[in-house]
DNA sequence: AAGCCACAGTTTGTATACAAAGTCAGCCCA
DNA sequence: TGGGCTGACTTTGTATACAAACTGTGGCTT
């Protein structure tokens, strides 16, 4: 859409991945109209956006509040992504591009050098940044509208817990390591290589986010 | 959200499925608003809703237009569903109560009895009601946010074909069947074999829609 | 004293007017 | 004659005013 909903959309997501309004809070229109400098039109219209992102939840005549999480959903919603990059992996492992492994080991690469550059501590927002890029990028090389749907609804919510991620050196190192050989697995176009890789990858992130949870499906 | 809201999007998407408008065309505002009798912002509205169930597309600036699928994305979308809806019976047969057990077998005893009554012709609508309704019933016994939200990308889309489902007698029984199956899985609480033939039922529905499709993965 | 109703204030939903972007036909110029 | 520019028109984006719904407090009734 316009420039003002584009603004709206970043300015709120923002607002809430950086931590400065809390899940469960409410979000007023009058007050994001006043944060974004734009009319209520478009702050409404971020709204409906983030909440199909999952970062917000409307109840009609009630207003948005900030998805909260509980540990089950996140599980939940942890095996979803799991399934669903998977697929995304295994798609792009038989139609990727040239250019598309060029972009991919660009992001894999780029990770692994911050992985290695021990000593320093670790630049978590460019890690974030990193992470994102290369997962959105695998998606892309998969070319299915279906699965880029269905993803936007389990990929961005949980980046907004990204403050609570806290890779030590090993993990990052390891995470690093899993995406050279998601990459080497679509190069190969062995789709259930990539498949399988991807699914371990994204559920050793669980655990790094949520380690007290052993004992869950 | 509001009752034009509401109202806006029901209408546009019964245009829609009743193939008033067909694929790739455009949905001006305008039009809209004299067809729905409600103003601009609730038309707007119930167009962002669409777009989030893929029913249409919308392009900033350009407007919105019914969603195309070619025979490749409707391929991926229905193997996306697949996955997707087999994670919810699994899911389903885990955490199912008894008043989930009693709903899904409402619905599938109707669809059995309508399956069953030889002679009369088919009524498709009502088929079609049943078949949505057992499905959403799955989707809502798995208790999953993530999984709820992931499938509201995939599931709504096909039904907008829904006109070129033309189940004959035995189709329609073995159908129906499945519900069965998938009920008594469920019931079981057999989470690998209610996902086992939940991905049959949708691969098997995907091939009633597509029949000249037997090459593609 | 407890519960309920009424009312005021707050917040979201809807309508509409205005602004900006896009579209396309017709004309000018090379 | 073909390409590109101009300008009117169409369509979408934004702002704002008004309507409806919700919330919470105070007083009234039982």
């Amino acid at each position: 859409m316009g420039a003002a909903s584009d603004r709206a959309y970043e300015v709120i997501r923002r607002y809430i991945s950086d931590g400065k309004i809390t899940a469960g809070e409410r979000l007023k229109e009058a007050e994001l109209v006043s944060l974004c400098n734009v009319s209520r039109t478009p702050v409404r219209d971020a709204l409906r956006r983030l909440a199909s992102d999952g970062m917000v939840t409307i109840t009609p005549n009630s207003g948005a509040v900030v998805t909260r999480w509980s540990d089950q959903e996140l599980a939940d919603l942890y095996q979803v992504r799991a399934q669903i990059e998977s697929m995304a992996a295994a798609y792009a492992a038989e139609r990727r591009t040239e250019a598309d492994l060029v972009e991919l080991e660009t992001h894999a690469t780029a990770m692994l050098a911050l992985a290695n550059a021990g000593g320093a501590p670790v630049d978590h927002d460019e890690v974030t940044r990193l992470n994102s890029a290369f997962h959105q990028c695998v998606l892309q090389a998969a070319r299915s509208r279906a699965l880029t749907a269905a993803a936007s609804q389990v990929i961005e919510a949980p980046l907004m817990l990204r403050t609570f991620q806290r890779y030590d050196a090993e993990r990052l190192r390891r995470s690093a390591d899993q995406h050279m050989e998601i990459l080497q697995a679509i190069r190969a176009r062995d789709a259930g290589w990539a498949g399988a890789i991807m699914s371990a990858h994204i559920r050793a992130g669980f655990r790094t986010l949520v380690p007290g949870s052993e004992n869950s499906t």
